[in-house]
DNA sequence: AATGCTATTATTAGCGT
DNA sequence: AACGCTAATAATAGCAT
């Protein structure tokens, strides 16, 4: 698998069969002695080389017997039981992927509905551009990070109970305490004038803007035609 | 084998080994199917659960039932040539790393000996603190990166037969040329005088001094005594 | 107990000899 | 053909959940 990842099939040239051949029944051979060292568990592998009527096997000549006995005298029924080909594996395996590619999709859905957030907020696209089906993620979007600034304006007000004081020369960082993932505010209050990000000031002059407060409004639809 | 080595042996801690064997166990099976597929040989892995007489099989049923069935029906001297148990691996292993060591032991050596020229150059250890069994040794070393000097002289003093005309604003860079691995010379000269390695000046100064000139000769002999 | 994560170690494909 | 090397990919020990 290095140099260039390598894909499960059948290797056409000899030579480099047989190579592959080599290198990887030692390999599986040492991982067999592991597994059973590390475990302490009976185990045993055999590898038939092309043309070749005698196979290796792993694991001493009265352990492999014992191993093999032991199944020979299973009944059939057990035997195939927990048998394990390429399709079982290769079922599990694609569950897992599902899984995963669930997991990354709704990732990528906050992120998409973040930057269309974003988007609106610098006027880089307007909210009549928006998709139908786009609306009502971004509403719930904005409706947390308003709650979280609603929170965190509400913590700042009060008397400070334990009071970890602040030196009037470090800027104040707010940023949103839960632990929902990326798509938490993360916005930074600086009181330095020349910061590039969105500090009081923008985000006081957009309050001020027809698209911000349109957006504030989770009742609002976009009109229907297609511009 | 992440995170530590891990050194193989029985894992004492239950929960410890049962998680290495649920993990070590789909990697073997999924090496076994690797191997199958890559190479196209029958293979096959049987592995016992400790209180389970039902063992983890890999590959279909009934593809491993006929691998073990062509092992079955071989005579039982041909079914042990092959085995390759802990003792027969650990010996091939053992060879392997044997050699190894032997390689490194020489690279080791042709270093120490190396750091003694150094020394001696900068005159931070004295020709007489050597130990009589490295002088044979310095003294080929010397020999060796006196020769390239002189071929590189040689060289670069006749008119070019084939000349890549140097630019003068870059510095000249000499190195010793053949394939011997990391004992080379590898000597910068520059015209630059700033630079902190051994340029000519340093060389030409160190050629003055006697103990420069005793090393240049072979038949020279430490004194015997303790100091 | 089983699974996801990830910093590390281990394995190995493609070369060069 | 079988080995050594090394840049890459793969496996996995110890955690966190």
């Amino acid at each position: 698998m290095p140099r260039q990842k390598v894909k499960l099939a059948w290797i056409a040239k000899v030579a480099d069969r047989k190579t592959s051949f080599r290198k990887r029944k030692n390999g599986l051979m040492k991982k067999v002695s592991e597994l059973s060292t590390l475990c302490g568990v009976d185990a045993c592998a055999i590898v038939y080389k092309r043309n070749d009527p005698v196979p290796d096997i792993w694991h001493s000549p009265s352990e492999a017997y014992r191993v093999l006995m032991r199944f020979k005298s299973l009944p059939r029924y057990e035997q195939t039981k927990h048998m394990f080909d390429q399709e079982v594996y290769l079922k599990r395996r694609l569950a897992k992927q599902k899984e995963k590619l669930k997991r990354e999709e709704i990732l990528n859905r906050e992120k998409e509905v973040k930057l269309l957030m974003y988007q609106s907020l610098t006027g880089a696209k307007g909210l009549h551009e928006l998709r139908t089906e786009d609306f009502g993620d971004l509403v719930r979007l904005i409706e947390k990070n308003v709650k979280e600034v609603e929170e965190k304006i509400e913590a700042y007000s009060r008397p400070p109970t334990a009071p970890q004081l602040l030196t009037s020369n470090e800027p104040m960082h707010i940023d949103g305490g839960d632990g929902g993932g990326d798509n938490t505010l993360n916005m930074t209050i600086d009181d330095d004038g020349d910061n590039n990000g969105l500090d009081m000031t923008t985000i006081e002059a957009l309050m001020t803007q027809e698209r911000f407060m349109e957006m504030m409004i989770p009742t609002y639809q976009p009109p229907t035609g297609d511009d």
